[in-house]
DNA sequence: CCCCAGGCTTTTC
DNA sequence: GAAAAGCATGGG
């Protein structure tokens, strides 16, 4: 596998860690930790990585029978991986996605990470970096909404919803360890996570897909409903995205590739629709 | 000045 | 019920 730079510099549950280029299809983690939240650091990157799932085993026969051309074109981002995240601070950071460019969300997200994180040092080349942890949900909970907005893009109401939501990971009334059961419908997964000011359905796919380890969960962003209109003549996607739309492009997905990892396949859709059609860069 | 960006909420018909 | 308007800012 390959990342798209020399090296990352990254924050895995507290633990830095470092990811190396080493060759064209190897890369190298280094941390000095031994293991993360309480795993051996090996076993916790394999699965940090979903390294168990293969693109064959979500765009099949038939989607390469049915789309030849896109599937060639799919193929270079087979190796693409989703992460399985932390789920609190991905709620967290969605909530940070809402109509707005890449770059916002990152600075949202950077600043959140630098005004309320706690500093962690690495030393890299001999090099000291300071990087900074994702802010504990206690650490957001206390914060004035008002003061927040600053790293909201000065959106008050967004700051508002994520400081509701990080008291709510804090006293327990959001409880996101028993929504990680893979048992629990994606229907009733979702309407859980929509019952929070700020969270929608996508929103709420994307907490699924990123967070909880749910790689059935397809979130829908303009993009996704681009590509679904462009590459699959999709009608629906013609029409705006409201929230019954949203429910119908959720279904054609289903149909189009294997349901149970539906958003998985999505996410090659969506970072390959994004890079070859839209020419984006960013990530 | 327009529209669009990894949307959600409130208002209005 | 479903559509329309407001939120916020930066870039093309």
């Amino acid at each position: 596998m390959s990342i798209d730079a020399e090296y990352y510099l990254s924050v895995i549950r507290d633990i830095p860690v470092i990811i190396k280029q080493i060759s064209d299809n190897i890369i190298e983690i280094q941390s000095d930790a031994r293991v993360i939240n309480s795993v051996l650091i090996a076993d916790y990157i394999k699965s940090y990585f979903s390294f168990e799932i293969d693109a064959n085993l979500i765009f099949q026969d038939d989607f390469r029978r049915l789309n030849p051309e896109l599937y060639s074109l799919l193929t270079s981002y087979f190796s693409l991986r989703i992460l399985r995240q932390d789920p609190y601070e991905t709620m967290i950071s969605f909530m940070c996605a809402q109509g707005i460019g890449m770059h916002l969300i990152r600075k949202q997200i950077g600043m959140l990470k630098k005004n309320y994180g706690n500093k962690i040092s690495i030393t890299l080349s001999g090099k000291e970096v300071i990087l900074h942890s994702f802010p504990t949900p206690e650490r957001l909970a206390a914060v004035d909404p008002l003061v927040l907005s600053s790293c909201t893009n000065n959106n008050r109401i967004r700051a508002k919803n994520i400081v509701l939501a990080a008291q709510g990971v804090a006293d327990g009334k959001i409880d996101l360890q028993a929504l990680s059961d893979p048992a629990i419908p994606l229907a009733e997964l979702r309407s859980t996570l929509c019952k929070n000011p700020g969270i929608g359905y996508k929103i709420a796919d994307c907490i699924a897909l990123f967070g909880l380890g749910r790689f059935d969960a397809f979130p829908i962003d303009t993009h996704v409903r681009q590509y679904l209109g462009k590459w699959f003549n999709s009608r629906t996607a013609l029409r705006s995205l409201t929230p019954a739309n949203y429910l119908i492009l959720d279904a054609e997905a289903r149909t189009l590739l294997n349901p149970e990892l539906a958003g998985y396949g999505g996410h090659i859709l969506f970072h390959c629709w994004r890079k070859e059609i839209k020419k984006l860069h960013s990530f």
